[in-house]
DNA sequence: AAAGTTAACTAACAAGTGTTAGTTTTTCAA
DNA sequence: TTGAAAAACTAACACTTGTTAGTTAACTTT
């Protein structure tokens, strides 16, 4: 349990490279470089580029998984689903920035049976919250628009936050929360 | 002038596979078949795979610099600048939808000079936008939030417009438009 | 029908890919 | 301090990559 440790760091560099150029584009020898250290060695902590690559997508797609079945169970009306939901997304591209980038861009390279798994989580994930929304309309907490563009239009930003999140420091977690609240949900809101 | 019509095709073939992969992830040989023909075939139409690339993503930069040029110096309100600038992603998506995903996950692939044009294009597409925003604000049309949120979430909706859009055929321009501008717009505009 | 042009082909190249085998160095508990 | 385990190394493999050279087939145009 201590080759975890640069297991670790194997699979933060990848990210890291991955992020930059995607998946394709880094050879192993890229990222033995950047470690400082040669390719061959790498195998020594991983089993292949194919586990590193579904290390880095599985971990994070399976903290999205996690996180939405907590909030869709919880008995809270849609409104504070969806600002849960907001935290959520926020906290983990504060934590995993990097890997959110392979999350999204990366995830085809994924072989079976990650791939299929992969879809299913993002599939579940979008259903959860379509229902979340479906719910609120019903009961008149949101404004009764097409779902399906409310829905993507919260999805697409909430996915790319990383893109623009690393670029800005002078923001702090609950500053960004809140804008990102008001950004998102009082266009489609009802009350207040 | 006549073979331009073979190039095109490989364009818009080889636009449709990076679209599902990525740029990195086609080789010559696997856009080659997906033609019908042989990898060096190519060669007769097009220099390299980087002119391949550099064709599909900057024709659609050039789109959108145009586009937001066009839109800033004409003389209408913020607000109508913004519906015209969600018409411009809408128009563009629908007819450059594959290339569209180069530009969003390919373009760092580009070399020299194209990559730094790009750059360039994107950089100052992001500051007109933030410019007219801007404007909006001061002149009391658009609401005082941190223009950086509202600029980032209108972005990242609209570039990414096209993953959603090829799923969903029962929707058209007019209507996408519309449910567009009312996601994007009524959560930050301050009257109607 | 002949000549010329376009676009396909086969074959091959040099360089780069992920990965394995076998060996040497480093780390660190006994 | 010795011996084992961990982690680095060198060298090589089979395969894929983008691309070029040279050749043949398929069209237009005269």
């Amino acid at each position: 349990m201590k080759g975890d440790q640069r297991k670790k760091e194997i699979l933060k560099t990848a990210a890291q490279l991955f992020r930059k150029k995607g998946y394709n584009a880094i050879s192993m020898r890229d990222l033995a470089q950047a470690l400082g250290i040669k390719a061959a060695s790498l195998y020594n902590h991983i089993k292949s580029k194919q586990e590193i690559l579904s290390l880095i997508v599985m971990e994070v797609a399976e903290s999205f998984t996690l996180g939405i079945d907590s909030i869709s169970k919880s008995k809270i009306s849609s409104i504070q689903k969806l600002n849960q939901i907001i935290e959520l997304h926020v906290n983990i591209t504060i934590e995993h920035a990097d890997a959110i980038s392979s999350v999204n861009n990366d995830w085809m390279h994924l072989k079976e049976p990650d791939l299929d798994s992969f879809i299913k989580m993002r599939d579940g994930y979008e259903d959860k919250l379509r229902k979340i929304i479906k719910k609120g309309i019903k009961d008149k907490e949101i404004a009764d628009i097409n779902i399906e563009v409310m829905l993507f239009s919260m999805l697409s930003t909430l996915r790319t936050l990383h893109l623009w999140y690393s670029k800005k420091q002078g923001i702090n977690k609950e500053e960004l929360c809140g804008q990102m609240k008001h950004i998102l949900l009082k266009g489609i809101s009802l009350d207040k």
